[in-house]
DNA sequence: ACGGCCATCTGGTCTGACCACCTGACCAGA
DNA sequence: TCTGGTCAGGTGGTCAGACCAGATGGCCGT
């Protein structure tokens, strides 16, 4: 079965061009010679410059590309991007989506929401608390006339995300929440579970506006801890 | 300054060949006609079922090689890998070192690490358990002789974050710290930081020994607390 | 000054070719 | 029989040159 010896041997990876031709433009842009809205020469002359075939050049490019620092525009030229947040969603949806259960997703949104409501607590601004207070509202209205809610349930917790001033964060909340779409508007179906959610709503809003982090981190908790349990009960751990 | 109109216009994505190819072999490996360890057919070949230029078919197989799917091997061909988290996460690093303040990451570290600690208190076995106490021995040993040690650092918070076994959680962890590996060994450059990581060290260790996921998360949140502090005063809140 | 037309530039794709490397079969010597 | 070398075929890596379609910007007629 091998000795030790081999396992420890890992096959040599040999270079290939195109990933030189990455590591320089990456350079160009860390030193501050290219910057965001540039545009990038020909590629017919950056094969030139590199001494390489289009072909090489493309393939970097398209390497760029998928790593969301350039963007190119068929006939137009291909410039720098102002990489946004929102560019990691994309990869992130595929992360949690493909690679992992959807007991890993609800647990991960589990350790996050809590801490996000808590750091609303502090940094919420009167606007948001107002804008909250109508959402909650208008899911008190769908509740008593049996209609789903589940567009003011999304909105409410972006509202906090967004009052957690934490991009990263409200980043990941929209991810997870991506991700969790489907299982949670099938959790919401029934109205004896629509109005356990308004409660917990009631009671993070209410942290929010006494600018309690502990109150609120602990509201949320309890929510999401009921909630997940209740998904994982109603689908099961495993994802597609 | 531009109607609101116009921000809601978005440019349309002309579909590019490669993309269509990259789908197709996504769709395969989803129905389950290509298993991880499978070689694909060869480039020719490709091209000439896809209908397509062989440039094209390499374009798709550089875009899947990104994305972790595929493996090829100069001369020996193109395989399917079985997909590691960790592979789906290697863009991301890139993406949020460039699209995200170092303080908010700091603070996405401050969030999850304690909520990871907390778990793995639950969770952790008595081999993890063994591990951990010898690399904080190691430690010790490299802050006696004033060595650095963060390469003990990073892996006494990796055998944690396996041990929440939640493996989401992990692989965010570890794009994090890769995010932050940088900055992290300029902070642990001084005798007196690393004294006084090496204190909360023990503390977290101890919590985790005990089974108390309160104090661990404590501990771990006062720990990174003062570091991410540290940091930010060394370098400042704006990222590269 | 305005609007439409056209040369030109750019990325998107194709073709065909050569090279370096890996693999497996075959073969000669120990 | 077993070992090691040789060699042919297959595969990815790269190249050169070409054509197409969309975008751009200046020219020209109104």
């Amino acid at each position: 079965m091998g000795g030790r010896f081999l396992t420890v041997i890992e096959p040599i990876r040999r270079s290939r061009l195109y990933q030189g031709i990455v590591q320089q433009i990456e350079g160009l842009l860390e030193r501050g010679d290219l910057r965001p809205g540039d545009q990038l020469p020909p590629e017919r002359q950056l094969a030139e410059q590199f001494q390489v075939s289009r072909a090489s050049v493309r393939e970097a490019l398209r390497t760029l590309e998928l790593l969301g620092i350039v963007e190119t525009r068929a006939g137009g030229g291909t410039f720098v991007r102002q990489t946004s947040p929102d560019d990691l969603a994309r990869p992130l949806v595929s992360l949690m989506s493909r690679g992992h259960s959807l007991a890993d997703v609800i647990e991960f949104r589990g350790l996050i929401e809590p801490a996000i409501a808590a750091l609303a607590a502090e940094r919420i601004t009167q606007p948001q608390l107002a804008e909250l207070a109508e959402i909650f509202a208008a899911q008190e209205r769908k509740v008593a006339g049996a209609e789903p809610y589940a567009d003011e349930d999304t909105r409410f917790h972006e509202v906090i995300g967004e009052a957690s001033r934490n991009e990263l964060l409200t980043t990941m909340l929209g991810v997870v929440w991506d991700v969790m779409r489907e299982s949670r508007e099938q959790w919401l179906q029934t109205n004896q579970r629509a109005h356990s959610s308004l409660d917990a709503h009631r009671r993070i809003l209410a942290a929010l506006g006494a600018h309690d982090g502990d109150a609120a981190r602990r509201a949320a908790a309890e929510h999401i801890k009921s909630v997940g349990e209740g998904i994982l009960r109603l689908i099961g751990g495993s994802k597609s």
